[in-house]
DNA sequence: ATATTTTATCGTAAAAATACGATTAAAAAA
DNA sequence: TTTTTTAATCGTATTTTTACGATAAAATAT
């Protein structure tokens, strides 16, 4: 008995694009990273290790995990790494967003009360 | 030894929301099953699982976590259910994403090349 | 009254995510 | 040159997620 394959790839491209970036998102260290590279626009990973109740291991998988979708970059400085987000990313989930969900979102919705 | 203890809670309430709204739209058949309702307005739950390419039982699940997290709403309709998005909750998550990453997100951002 | 339809829930298997200590690698400082 | 600092990666334990068959529950249809 075969179970729990990924069916992901039985969706659109979009669905798996947004999808992807949402999850990316769907962790509070995740968000809390994100929170502070847009205040601080650059950050030395050790910074960040210092904020977050997470062992640096830990922070690193989160960085890593955000670097995969695009929604940070990172550089080398000497013996430490320097991060930032990359706004286009993330303006172009926020967009992608946006398209996805431009439903009919103003009618008056009184369904399913 | 002990590892994994879920740390969550250590982060603020806003990025714990957040996070949880994010992680609810972060799978593709969760955007499928939005996508789906954002055009009929409402759906029955026989018509979403017909179109995705997945188990009554896992449809069932996913829509339990949209659910759970305010972002669909659910009334039963005879043996069938009925289920439409919430767009205060949708809204509101739109605000909140927006409120947090309103950062520097303008400034020439060169760093991290 | 019985059968069917519809969907939620249960049980469970497999996979992915989360977390951390230990180690490695590479630059800087001593 | 050796030591220290910094951060990525490895290994691994634990938890959560994903997926589905089977079953249950509740209304409709026969």
């Amino acid at each position: 008995m075969q179970m729990s394959i990924d069916k992901s790839s039985e969706f659109t491209q979009a669905e798996q694009d947004l999808a992807a970036f949402a999850k990316a998102i769907g962790h509070p260290a995740r968000i809390a990273i994100l929170k502070i590279l847009a205040t601080k626009n650059a950050c030395i990973c050790g910074e960040i290790v210092n904020v977050l109740p997470l062992a640096q291991a830990t922070v690193s998988q989160h960085l890593k995990a955000l670097k995969e979708v695009g929604l940070i970059q990172g550089a080398i400085d000497g013996p430490k790494s320097c991060y930032c987000i990359n706004w286009v990313t993330f303006n172009n989930f926020k967009t992608q967003f946006n398209t996805v969900f431009s439903g009919i979102e103003n009618s008056n919705n009184t369904c399913c009360q």
